[in-house]
DNA sequence: ACCATATTTGTACTATCGTCCAAATATTCA
DNA sequence: TGAATATTTGGACGATAGTACAAATATGGT
């Protein structure tokens, strides 16, 4: 990792004097959780993530042995309370009356924890997605046990949970937009600063909220398609979908 | 990179006796371009391309000076040919009297070049818009010029020509779902996987033809939703989308 | 205050990185 | 063929990677 100039200023601050940081342990986390989301994890080394911490090169070895280690523990923080905040969502979800409403409660039950969840509920949440979106494109091989072991049953979970309010559409359509909105996801937390520039700026790539809800809106369309089996995804006179404006 | 026991057979393969390769630089190409897409940039060393293409490791610098020069050259490769493609459907699309298929048309000229373009049809599409999906989260330096350079103005293009299709949706909402569809389409190429596992085996992820279909059926829906400053996606009693099948 | 333990430090090890270079070898064309 | 050029080779360079370890220091219980 050679990129941004420096912020050296910050880096003196953490070890003037011989003020001893309270928890070194959660230093050297953060730091590496904050590089590894914004480089990937093979462009930061273990001298990168200590200096960011204020720390020595050792004491990463020590309280997590090795740079896999590291990576281990920042996904055991964050999947817990994660997976829990969906849960909790999720279950809230199902209990909406209106199918239409409960669909939308669904997915951004789905979102939401993506964006909040975690301990820090500023940017905390976005840090691990982004996280999680790099190393699904690095391919860690540390990563994909806990993606399959972790993540998959919540996957599954919401998947069942739309496919109860959409009966109709059969499952294996449900799972690639389940895996479309993932990927849209993954993809705005990782490059946000491309839909300010595409849009000219009058649309902010990093915030959250805005991007949560374009997110569930385009996502809920997406689930209501019709399903590939069915040749014609909309009647041709479509003109109830959007009341007032016509198509042309 | 570590990864992938071996495949011994194939390295020796490519220099037993003193078989030369008819061009080299297309061979360190070649692999560079594979393992670029499958590892990541950092992940693969200089060495790793030389040993896979057959070469020696002092031959890629020959070639190619560096290793961010070997990265831009695959670019230079692609980058052309997949955005005539694309412009090439995208003029063709617009001819499509019909707006609702001509807006399905414009999501397939978009779609469709990044599984097939390039000048190895069979995958060769598909593996640079892996690479492209693996940089983009990695964030390389020397990529990230190109992409603003080459395909931006792509963008605004498809963009302009869905907004056509779709003028009573403000572009910031296209902006956004455009987005999405880039996501989804990256993700897709980058953990095809996952969509087999999640499915429990009824859908193949590797399977682009039908990846591509999905995409575009969940795409129009997406870019088809009522924008965000209208309250309601879709009128209560919807039963129309789906002729014969009610939602309850 | 003292000892056992936990943590931090500084340094060193080996491996591998991207790049360079001179010599060896192929290729091309007068 | 022979000279000019293009390519390949094998080895080397300094830099940096992840990790290990003994010494130094901080901490907490008694």
């Amino acid at each position: 990792m050679v990129r941004k100039p420096a912020k050296s200023g910050m880096k003196a601050d953490a070890k003037i004097a011989s003020t001893r940081k309270p928890n070194m342990r959660e230093a050297i986390l953060a730091a590496a959780e904050e590089l590894f989301s914004t480089y990937g994890f093979n462009a930061v080394s273990v001298r990168d993530i200590a200096q960011a911490a204020g720390a020595n090169p050792g004491s990463v070895t020590y309280h997590f042995k090795t740079k896999d280690g590291l990576l281990l523990e920042i996904y055991r923080r964050h999947c817990g309370p994660m997976n829990r905040r969906r849960s909790e969502l999720l279950a809230a979800a199902r209990r909406v009356r209106d199918l239409q409403d409960r669909l939308e409660a669904i997915v951004r039950a789905y979102v939401l924890p993506a964006f909040t969840s975690g301990s820090d509920l500023a940017g905390g949440g976005t840090r691990f997605t982004r996280l999680r979106a790099i190393m699904s494109a690095e391919g860690n091989e540390v990563v994909r046990k806990i993606i399959a072991q972790t993540f998959d049953d919540t996957s599954h979970a919401f998947i069942d949970a739309i496919h109860e309010s959409l009966p109709h559409i059969p499952r294996t359509d449900l799972v690639w937009r389940g895996h479309f909105l993932l990927g849209a996801l993954y993809y705005t937390l990782v490059t946000p600063e491309r839909v300010s520039r595409l849009s000219r700026g009058s649309a902010d790539g990093t915030d959250a909220g805005h991007a949560i809800e374009e997110l569930v809106r385009a996502t809920v369309a997406a689930l209501q398609a019709a399903p590939l089996d069915q040749p014609a995804p909309v009647p041709r006179k479509a003109a109830s979908v959007n009341p007032g404006r016509a198509l042309t």
